[in-house]
DNA sequence: GTCTATATTATGATAGAC
DNA sequence: GTCTATCATAATATAGAC
């Protein structure tokens, strides 16, 4: 049980690192984010992150190591919840799940955001790592949806799901400037809410007694 | 006639070094962006860029002024069209060419998204020199078609608009990433005008006889 | 394991010749 | 307007004491 933790390996000191990098690299991108800073922030000296993690690119892969593993927590337990027959149901409670994940772990979307527009190398190793598997367990929930004839067969799944991950995280990843344009704070509570039935209606259609209440 | 054309005064030079910010910033974002890079790809020595520009975060602004230009250009055109009674016919439209151009132009979905995360002076200028009105044009579009009873009355236009431009945007702005995780290119002409019509799809819902040809 | 001090690099800014 | 050479700074990486 003990050897399988391989992220908690190193105790309290390390956590507190990882946790002080997510927030960095996240807030500012792996060139902006500054090892003293995130030393900082954990309460370390800076000698103790080479110590820890060897050097910044280690530091980084472990940091998205911990965001996806948060992701995967979440999102595992429906993927794998039965739901016999209705695929629609599913769906609809992954994007639910999902908007209320990437409201409460911007940092989430920002670290994506951040290397996925670029070739290099940390994208590859993130994408072989991470992306590809939760988009191969994505993939046929959103065409099993397709078959039921909620979803047109026309879309190809990975235009919907791009779509869909859009959608649901741009708000949150630009909280900072929707509050300025539209003087409301994506993450709170009521506002994140709002968020995700707009966005299961945008792609789900109306759903129960919505309509015009 | 010519004093008002601030941005291209200066000539060829300061235009080259100009498109070459754009593609660092974008690429880099600010802090990851190098001044000696712009000026190497501009073909110019660096000694040219305090020239034109003073310091690097002048030559960011007049690097966004340039991109919300062209943004603007291909918007207004839309948006000034009286296209009247069909509110919908009008949002279509805006998102078959928002979707265009942000295949177009990922730099700029790149450039929002990285300083739309952050709160500092750049997204406040950023924000309030071009998104908000922007953001102010497009809202009374959306109400339009709210009021026509296409969009639900529920969803408040902010959400609509966020999920809008995260939709149309993520897949460009991820473009690498979408390379390696779905094997697809998506500024690729057939890839854009597919992710365009299921966005259009997405957001307006199944149009003319588009359901099952 | 923890912390301090230093080496090396490369970056933005700048001075000044042409 | 254009270009070269250089400064001052701040960053990562590292050596090594405790």
């Amino acid at each position: 049980m003990a050897a399988a933790a391989e992220l908690e390996a190193g105790g309290e000191t390390r956590e507190r690192i990882l946790r002080a990098a997510l927030g960095d690299f996240s807030a500012n991108g792996f060139d902006g984010a500054r090892t003293r800073e995130i030393a900082a922030r954990a309460g370390v000296p800076l000698g103790l992150l080479r110590y820890h993690f060897g050097d910044k690119a280690r530091l980084w892969r472990a940091a998205v190591d911990r965001a996806f593993l948060d992701l995967r927590g979440g999102l595992e337990a429906i993927l794998a919840d039965p739901l016999p027959a209705d695929s629609r149901e599913r769906l609809r409670r992954l994007i639910r799940a999902h908007v209320r994940f990437v409201a409460d772990n911007p940092e989430f979307v920002r670290l994506m955001h951040d290397e996925g527009k670029r070739g290099g190398q940390r994208m590859r190793w993130m994408v072989d790592r991470h992306v590809k598997p939760l988009f191969s367990a994505l993939t046929p929930v959103v065409e099993s949806v397709q078959a039921s004839g909620v979803l047109p067969s026309r879309i190809d799944p990975v235009h919907f799901i791009y779509a869909l991950a859009g959608a649901a995280g741009v708000i949150f990843h630009q909280a900072e400037e929707c509050k300025r344009v539209a003087g409301i704070d994506p993450t709170d509570p009521a506002a994140v809410e709002a968020h995700a039935s707009a966005v299961e209606h945008l792609f789900l259609g109306p759903t129960h007694q919505e309509n015009r209440r």
